[in-house]
RNA sequence: GACCCUUUCAUCUAGUGGCCAAGGAUAUUACGUUUUCAUCGUAAAAACAAAGGUUCAAAUCCUUUAGGGGUCGCCA
């Protein structure tokens, strides 16, 4: 069985590119009916909060990702780790070394000015003498001294390191409490993970980690080094560059198919096909399909992906989704009226939110340049007509409304936008929007006429 | 600085030696549809980082250079 995970460290929110990776593993354990399991690291006590691994919970749920099991959190597996460094220092494939801050220190700053990778000595590798007063060691792990340390990346390919890469480095601080690339691989293991994907900033780690699994005698699983996702000048993606955190996506009006989908072609492709619903991404997901480079965050993408979730969402989840973004019209008998005339101009929520508010309140104002340009000439006259062809023609119907303009178009012989323009203005106090008719059937005749009155009440003043 | 990863249109990408005078999508521009805007449709423009090899044949293989990214913690 195949079995994934995402191990976020609790230090803030959920970020698109852990939301990337974790994506990518969620489908992979799908895909194979496998399991995806949550495992919070949670070791640094002082840098960790409860509200972190809220946030990061609530942004799965957004998304409609879950995992299976109980989140798994290090923190409350300290004694099992120590139980497996205790292991390591009696079978003497770790030691303790007695090396302080100073110290280490001061070997790294030799060892940069000869312009050397800087890596711990293996002074206290085979010290049997008396230790130093007043050190509390750190416990080192030994790791192999020639050689290389290989295995194949299921996206990078064959990848290895020089065993000198790789130092003995520390599995116990000196406070006793076991270090990241300690308590990961003991995890992966004994959550009998199969595949690891992440993001390839854990590319070096990965040979610590077969240290690990190689002196515990653990089967080490695949892995797949993801590349980094970058802003849109190929820069590393920053706060600066707009929103990073997943439930901002919610608050600015995204749907989290639309965020799915931009995400999961980031990095990932099948063919030519760009829309991908959940289902299909399950269904074809595979991780040999993942480019090796690191790819570019592209707005406009995700706002196109957004727009087309939005046109084909239906209205009843559409009008639920409204509410958080201060338009309820669940109940209301026009509700289809009012989402056909426009979805089609929302990019997002906001944007939508924000047109449909243009039609159900009146302006209060008119721009004054839109005004100048509508209301000149003869519109006054026009608008008066068509007030008093529309209190005789019983309208209600996009239909009906739209043949009322036609007839006085046809009466007057003028130009659609002879009328539609002044019109449009006197509605919605705006040049552009949706469909006068549409709009007309929206507010029902008694509305219509208010607002014309007022406009040209405003234009006779 | 050392070591590693990476490099196809502005962006996401297809492409695994001949089907590629490089395909799709977004963005851009034009035209059409539309009372307007948007949607939609059609079209245009737009790339193999550079230089050397290997080969009958290279975007695809090799080398070097350049750009971008990562790692070098008693952080994760």
């Amino acid at each position: 069985m195949i079995r994934t995970r995402f191990a976020p460290s609790p230090t803030g929110y959920l970020h698109i590119g852990g939301l990337r990776t974790s994506l990518f593993s969620w489908l992979w354990a799908k895909k194979n009916q496998g399991e995806f399991l949550l495992r919070i690291e949670d070791t640094d006590l002082a840098r960790n909060s409860e509200e972190a691994v809220e946030a990061i919970l609530k942004a799965f749920d957004w998304v409609g990702m879950s995992y299976d099991g109980e989140a798994i959190f290090q923190s409350k597996r300290f004694d099992l780790y120590k139980k497996y460094i205790d292991q390591l220092l009696e079978e003497g494939k770790a030691y303790k070394c007695y090396m302080t801050k100073e110290e280490l220190d001061q070997l790294r700053e030799e060892q940069k000015a000869k312009g050397e990778r800087t890596r711990y000595d293996g002074r206290y590798r085979d010290f049997t003498g008396t230790p130093p007063e007043g050190v509390e060691p750190v416990v080192r792990i030994k790791a192999p001294q020639e050689g290389k340390i290989s295995f194949v990346d299921g996206i990078k390919g064959e990848f290895s390191v020089d065993a000198s890469e790789v130092d003995d480095f520390i599995i116990a601080r000196s406070d006793g409490t076991p270090t990241y690339n300690f308590v990961v691989a003991i995890d992966d293991a004994l959550m009998g993970l199969t595949d690891v994907i992440r993001g390839d900033d854990h590319l070096y780690n990965t040979p610590k980690q077969i240290v690990v699994y190689e002196a515990l005698g653990f089967s080490v699983p695949n892995f797949y080094h993801v590349a980094m996702i970058n802003n849109e000048q190929g820069r590393k993606l920053s706060k600066r560059d707009g929103a990073t955190d997943v439930m901002e996506y919610k608050a600015l009006g995204y749907l989290p198919e639309a965020l799915l989908n931009f995400l999961v072609r980031l990095g990932w492709s099948h063919g030519d096909q760009e829309i991908f619903s959940v289902e299909e991404m399950i269904e074809l997901f595979d991780p040999k399909d993942i480019n090796k480079s690191s790819s570019n965050y592209n707005l406009d993408k995700l706002l196109w992906l957004n727009a087309h979730y939005i046109k084909n969402k239906p209205h009843d989840d559409l009008a639920e989704l409204l509410v958080d973004f201060g338009v309820d019209i669940r109940d209301s008998d026009k509700r289809d009226l009012i989402l056909n005339a426009t979805k089609e101009r929302g990019k997002t929520l906001v944007e939508l939110a924000s047109q449909i508010n243009l039609i159900l309140n009146a302006p209060s104002e008119y721009n004054a340049k839109n005004a100048k340009k509508a209301f000149k000439g003869d519109a006054v006259e026009i608008l008066g007509e068509f007030v008093e062809m529309l209190k005789g023609a019983n309208a209600s119907t996009k239909e009906e409304y739209h043949a009322v303009i036609e007839s006085i178009v046809a009466k007057r012989e003028i130009g659609f936008g002879k009328i539609g323009q002044p019109l449009r203005v006197s509605l919605l106090g705006s040049m552009t929007g949706s469909g006068l008719d549409e709009i007309m059937a929206i507010l029902g005749t008694e509305e219509t006429i208010r607002r014309v009155e007022k406009a040209i009440e405003f234009i006779n003043a």
